[in-house]
DNA sequence: CCTACCGATCGGTAGG
DNA sequence: CCTACCGATCGGTAGG
């Protein structure tokens, strides 16, 4: 239960991290309440463009927008939605608050982003399994692996996922909550097919068998660490054992 | 994935709800942004007390001071730290806002007493468990169930003990990290004896098994209803069945 | 992307 | 437990 140490963590996933912002800039154990951040230390001046800055209205798809997008999954999942000031992600990011605003639309929508970006990773895998033609113990374990590797490739993303949704209002919320249960319904189909087919215990509670292997899931993003001694791969697999073997010895 | 419906729920706990707050306010699914509520009601004039207000400093532990964690805990479960404000709480119990402070210290302080006192009767049943005769196949099995029985008798407590800890700050962090670490011994140290007695499995990872078993069980208070069909002896009875058998059939 | 700033809201307090 | 209020901070905008 170490789930928020101070240490500065990349956001991995195959993206450049955030030039020129204060190492460690608002970590958990410092956040709040009365340690106020001090003005942000300008980034160097990039190679200069054809003109300074966009134009409002403008569609804005750089690099820098990119960095907001990192910088405030890591914050929303290390101190919540609620708990991070756009102040803050300026700061990580190198920005002055305003500036925020040439390059994403507000606070809510910036959660709605990570939010559907991140959990279309997730249905996407369960998308991949289901077409697969194994049978559904395999397809079971395919997933449970899949979902640890969404998982590690970027812990603070899926934490968003998770947890920050509820932040969000009208149909946006709507649209989550629509995708989250879809994502929920693939592990169903699997376990009722496997249940069907002989290969799941008979017996099995349908309902509670779900939301265990879900809570088991979900609750990695809380305490993978990317530099742990295990491979993400030996991780899912002993997952998929303790959940599909279950703790009790075959024989009793 | 329902874990936020806009439906009011009791506390639970053996303790009367809180006379006179507005059903309804400050639900999710109406807060945030723009939202803001109007003036409370103010409830009506009880009984009169022989001084009509206490005294700065005094302490008071009366019926008044515990609708306010009640309904902090409810907000708090709901809403997250952060996104309550103690303005919420105010409407919720009936009070203007500076009219708290005569009962409590302070947001923080709120916050570590509701995780505090909630992360203690899960070191409570973990310690009748400990103390038990029984083999570590039924001592999980029993602390699975009073587990799942803790939740049900507040699963907003036990949202923010284990998700709102974050929020707090210095020594009082620690020692809930502390107890939190604690809980999770307990878990470790069954598993580890049943895993030498042979009663669980001998090629079982004990740190990622602990941590299925903790996420399948955290996860209970968000998708818990009290109004649910199942009785909460059931629901953990099945919990114990999926995490300790497994779902494969015990043939394959 | 910065300067300069807005109105709203925050946690909390003085004083009765 | 209310009235009245504080200084700090919030998300966001105008204009260049």
């Amino acid at each position: 239960m170490t789930a928020c140490g101070p240490a500065r963590r990349s956001t991995g996933d195959d993206r450049p991290v955030a030039p020129g912002h204060a190492p460690g800039a608002a970590t958990l154990a410092t956040v709040r309440p009365g340690s106020r951040r001090v003005r942000p230390s300008r980034p160097p001046p990039t190679e200069p463009s054809p003109r300074r800055w966009a134009m409002p209205g403008e569609p804005v798809v750089g690099r820098t927008r990119q960095i907001i997008f990192d910088e405030a999954t890591r914050l929303f999942g290390a101190q919540g939605y609620a708990g991070t000031t756009m102040r803050d992600i300026a700061t990580a990011v190198g920005l002055l608050p305003g500036s925020l605003y040439t390059h994403i639309q507000g606070k809510e929508n910036l959660l709605l982003e990570i939010v559907e970006s991140g959990i279309d990773r997730f249905l996407a895998i369960a998308d991949g399994v289901a077409r697969s033609g194994a049978g559904p113990d395999q397809k079971l374990r395919a997933l449970i692996k899949d979902h640890v590797g969404v998982v590690a490739q970027n812990p603070e993303r899926t934490l968003v996922v998770f947890h920050q949704w509820r932040y969000l209002t009208g149909e946006a919320r709507e649209r989550v909550v629509e995708k989250r249960s879809r994502y929920e319904d693939a592990f169903r189909k699997i376990m009722n097919q496997g249940r069907r087919s002989g290969v799941f215990a008979p017996g099995l509670d349908l309902k509670v068998s779900v939301l265990a292997v879900l809570g088991a899931l979900n609750w990695t993003a809380e305490w993978y660490r990317p530099d742990g001694p295990d491979t993400v791969a030996e991780i899912g697999e002993r997952l998929a054992d303790t959940l599909m073997s279950g703790l009790l010895t075959r024989a009793s």
